[in-house]
DNA sequence: TATACAGACCTGTATATACATGCTACCATG
DNA sequence: CATGGTAGCATGTATATACAGGTCTGTATA
């Protein structure tokens, strides 16, 4: 019949936006039941089966619970959130590995000028630095070397980073609203070669990573990784590169979304 | 009406077995076009949107891309995507696909002072821009938007970049010495959405590539990826991020060699 | 008092239908 | 020979309807 929204956005899609405003503005709790379809089927004058696919796909997207015969409900955060920016120990452990971790460093350092710019904090004040090796069955897999804006996460260094990544933390506080990568590659500095215990001149690929949150830079990070150990599916045939080249193998799977 | 299907499993969830079945058993190979939703309606004795239903969820989770007008295709297996030096075309090949392109926009542009610094150059001088979308199979996977440095390959306006790739023309002119990317997924522009023939709203991972030769910039490009048609691993629950957010569910795995 | 049961309400599945829009192949016209 | 129109087919969205089955509550019954 297609009677209305003549508009580039479907009419599901209006609903799942009204829900979902509806859950961030805290409208709609935690918990809480979402209005039926038959009644949001009489708000937006759109039919059951309009409202069941907003519905259903909301429940695929684990914003929404559904239980049938009672009705929807706003999915709890741990569940809207299974958060990550695929920190390294659900890397490890979803191939099986045994993750630990060794907490190198955690202090307050002085904010420098060219810092103080970046994360947009007074020249006056400090920040949290973490140097924290990652090792998948004792092996260092990865040497993350970050810094946290006090203001986003100020119990950063009561933190357990044992149980807990610093990542999985920074989910926690507060939804994390974008993520910027940049790959490049290095010989490391000694320190970082001997805290990953790699031989002198193999390169380490490092990702150095910016999280937002809350409209200001939560946390920068530097990731370093051995490259001969890191990962690598094994079938990617090696190929020539130039000197100084750099290459992706893995590839990055990415998704994502605004609303 | 419920005329069939007693039992415990719902008719969607049949045909999409049959088609999963198809496609791992290897009757339907990748790339390959699966029964249109009429053949399969004809096929299931069921209606069409019982097929829709079947089929967009396969979509959904990444076994399938759909585009309108078309068809339906068998994804490619998508392990990780080498996303390197490597080129899109010999990707495309490597999974056996058929590779071609459209030159959408070949011309010079004035260098504007941003650019000039960037690339070094002279405020005065101009630089070659190309747009070039590149098909999988006939469905867009990439767009390449490319600004190259004209001291680097002088002839670029008059290159054929039907036989030959961007990336391996400069790759030929001269060693290339250092590479940088920069990933980050966008909803992208309308005209981007239209040339990749993406629906309004799904994102684009976007790979910002800095090529380095000669000592000098070389060339730089944006690389933009259709997000359901970039793989993204198939069993990673579709999240539901808050505004603006991004998210990276996949992990990055690269691995840089020097020389 | 405890149980059984009937509605009411909710989600789940399925159908038949309709119109919109994207794309391709082919054919007619210049 | 090129070019443009169109028919046909594919998916996308939306509706109205129907029935199935789960859950809850209140009421009637043993």
């Amino acid at each position: 019949m297609q009677k209305k929204s003549r508009s580039p956005v479907p009419l599901y899609e209006a609903i799942k936006r009204h829900v979902l405003d509806q859950i961030d503005s805290d409208r709609l709790k935690s918990g809480e039941r979402i209005p039926s379809e038959h009644e949001l089927t009489k708000l937006f004058k759109v039919s059951r089966m309009t409202v069941n696919r907003a519905i259903r796909e909301l429940s695929v997207e684990g914003r929404v619970v559904r239980v049938a015969g009672v009705g929807s409900f706003v999915a709890t955060p741990a569940q809207a959130h299974p958060l990550e920016l695929r920190n390294i120990a659900d890397d490890i452990r979803a191939r099986g590995g045994h993750h630990d971790s060794r907490v190198v460093e955690l202090s307050e350092v002085p904010l420098g000028s060219e810092a103080a710019r970046t994360f947009d904090l007074p020249p006056g004040r400090s920040m949290f630095h973490s140097v924290i090796v990652h090792a998948e069955n004792s092996l260092p897999v990865q040497l993350e070397e970050r810094y946290v804006n006090p203001q986003a996460v100020p119990d950063y260094l009561s933190l357990d980073f044992t149980k807990t990544t610093a990542s999985e933390y920074l989910a926690h506080v507060a939804p994390i609203q974008e993520v910027e990568h940049v790959v490049h590659a290095v010989i490391p500095p000694p320190r970082v070669r001997r805290l990953l215990k790699m031989p002198v001149g193999e390169p380490c690929l490092v990702l150095l990573r910016w999280v937002w949150a809350r409209d200001s830079l939560a946390s920068t990070a530097r990731l370093y990784h051995p490259g001969s150990r890191y990962r690598l599916g094994g079938r990617f045939a090696p190929m020539a590169p130039s000197r100084g080249q750099l290459r992706l193998v893995g590839g990055t799977h990415v998704q994502a979304k605004t609303r």
